[in-house]
DNA sequence: GTTATTCTGTACCTATCGGTATAGTTCGGT
DNA sequence: ACCGAACTATACCGATAGGTACAGAATAAC
């Protein structure tokens, strides 16, 4: 036996819309009505094909990963690029991401990791949060120090060490995500993003 | 005719325990049960002595900037130190206060700024907290036309616009807000701040 | 065509939100 | 001692929060 009746909405379209409601106004900030509102579709919808309000934030964060936040990484990987230019193009692609037009501003999980600091996440939202911003410094990291150590075997001296630099950059993606939010645009960075590649005496 | 039952709190005390759960939990975030918890007193007694909670939150961000935020601009005064100097003790400053034990972490303005980016805060409030994020901005950026008007008489080139030097830092103090917020400390910024300054050459 | 199944829409649930009415308590002035 | 003013405390208000029950509508299998 199978059947019923179909879908009036494309569960896709649904999550993108939820998230750009997660996004801008936050978790606590999103009310289910906000939420129906913008998906298209009623409570019992929302509730049997996402579960609940943290469920639903669960899968939203998860696509906004996958689809938004990591995509600008592939940038890391360019082994044709000198270090500064890497990192250049790595920051403004992330920093772009933070201005779109079709999306929110600012960064959604930064937004979101600052929600749950006071606590205004439930717990496994959270996690899941501190998570991700956890495995965003790794990415930055891993890349400083895997440019170390191929600096080491040619015997070169890097005064900063790969933690801060990853530091740096993390941070001022932060500080981007902040004033991307309040109505900032790429080119309000890009001078700023060069004089920190500056001081960062890279290759 | 006078007289009455007395206050059996200090006004004061109560607002900065009302500031610490707005600057830790939001607008949204801070219930009045929060509030009163906090403040050891009742609805009523913060009705009367306060308004209600906007009015409150108004007089938070009132206190927050004279006590907290502006305090540390009385470093851009001093004439005895270099540019460079002037600006790292200045940026420092800042930081420590986003990492105080007393006080919850990062900016209460930087973050309700955002708050109010997401429609989660009330007209005049959003309007009083933006006016203050104008404001910090536009000490920063006073500092460097001075900064560049004197490097004109002494015939010196600069090869970055005040405003470009004013929206690198501000924005790395938004991100130093953001990251003390997830529990970062001053130590972890300062090779950034070194690293931002060496690439603004400053005098 | 009937039936089982799945979705939709309305109406409702409890808890909490910001805010207030009111009764009781403590004080100053006379 | 007494009255009125200013405070405190409890109990309550309507609105909205997240979440659900249930009846009706649409589909697929038989």
């Amino acid at each position: 036996m199978a059947g019923g009746r179909k879908k009036e909405f494309d569960k896709q379209d649904a999550l993108v819309e939820a998230m750009k409601v997660f996004w801008k106004k936050g978790y606590l900030g999103a009310s289910l009505t906000d939420l129906i509102q913008a998906m298209g579709i009623n409570k019992p919808s929302l509730y049997a094909t996402f579960g609940n309000k943290e469920q639903l934030f669960l899968q939203v964060t998860d696509y906004y990963l996958t689809q938004i936040a990591t995509p600008p990484d592939s940038f890391l990987l360019d082994e044709t690029l000198t270090q500064k230019q890497i990192l250049k193009s790595y920051i403004m692609a992330k920093i772009e991401n933070q201005c779109r037009d079709d999306t929110p501003r600012g960064c959604f999980i930064s937004y979101c990791a600052t929600e749950g600091k006071g606590d205004n996440l439930p717990e496994i939202a959270k996690l899941c949060i501190e998570n991700a911003g956890k495995e965003a410094y790794t990415v930055l990291l891993t890349f400083f120090q895997k440019q170390e150590s191929q600096a080491k075997k040619a015997q070169q001296t890097n005064s900063i060490s790969p933690e801060d630099k990853t530091m740096a950059v993390f941070t001022l993606l932060q500080g981007t995500a902040t004033m991307a939010r309040l109505n900032a645009n790429p080119d309000d960075f890009e001078s700023m993003v060069d004089m920190l590649l500056k001081g960062m005496d890279l290759d």
